[in-house]
DNA sequence: TCAATATACTACTATTTTAATAGTATTATA
DNA sequence: TATAATACTATTAAAATAGTAGTATATTGA
């Protein structure tokens, strides 16, 4: 039940891009070098965040990322959906043939509650949040 | 973020045990035959539940495994946290030097926010609820 | 005491996932 | 057309997961 390295910088990624909303795209490579995180890594990252349509692509020169929406439209579900693969803490809510013992699991009932309760945290939280928690910090210091 | 087979079988397991509370002990193999589990798999997983006192064990002949306590006192929390290992879904959160921008992260507090939604899901639901949700499932076929 | 039967412990292993790294291809701009 | 960015694909090292296997230890009853 751990978050993956991927959800975590994911999220640290769209952050910065959260920061810099207002001006043009941002270049991957200023991304990794605030954020101190791999180049490569976080290249294959972005993309997945572009197929959930949480961030926009300019290629080319003078090309980089930005935000495909705004940050209060962003969920962290969005996110961790698109970099975790699934939300789902089991296989059998998707798929009821993952287990033989489907029909008559009653485990399951609650994994499931578990699951949606997380479900709803992840929904309830979007990038503007993180992104005012972060400005709070930063005005702290 | 998915939940360990560990997890899945140990819940199962003490289901099992607690379907025979009011009689003796049961053997391992008995459970194991109930549920279409390894044996060699589940007496690694039911010495973690031992350990963490949630069933007791009697060795020799004659010998076998029940609860420690009623399934009213057993709450999911204890059997996943045994299993898991930890109940944490990023290290920080115990280990505050496991990162490096920990005292600037803004995402820490959200995702600590979601741990403690996890955390308090899984305290809230005891062995009794599973006992009781099996025992209306069986009762429906 | 000893055979039978249960749990306890330790080591090993195959598979999958995670967390990258590396190299090449493609696209857009000046 | 050179440059500088993203896009794509393959590979890899390390760790975690999900087991298997074998032996040791404890308990019971004959």
């Amino acid at each position: 039940m751990k978050l993956s390295t991927r959800s975590r910088y994911g999220t640290r990624l769209v952050l910065e891009l959260a920061l810099k909303f207002e001006s043009g795209p941002v270049f991957l490579k200023d991304i990794c070098k605030a954020q101190n995180l791999s180049f490569k890594y976080l290249s294959q990252i972005i993309i997945l965040l572009k197929t959930a349509g949480i961030v926009k692509a300019m290629r080319g020169a003078y090309g980089g990322y930005c935000l495909a929406k705004k940050p209060e439209e962003i969920k962290l579900s969005e996110i961790v959906g698109a970099l975790e693969g699934t939300l789902n803490i089991i296989d059998c809510i998707k798929n009821p043939e993952a287990c033989k013992k489907y029909s008559n699991c009653a485990s399951r009932f609650y994994w499931e509650e578990i699951n949606n309760n997380i479900c709803k945290s992840l929904e309830e939280i979007t990038v503007k949040n993180i992104l005012e928690k972060h400005r709070a910090l930063n005005l702290l210091q």
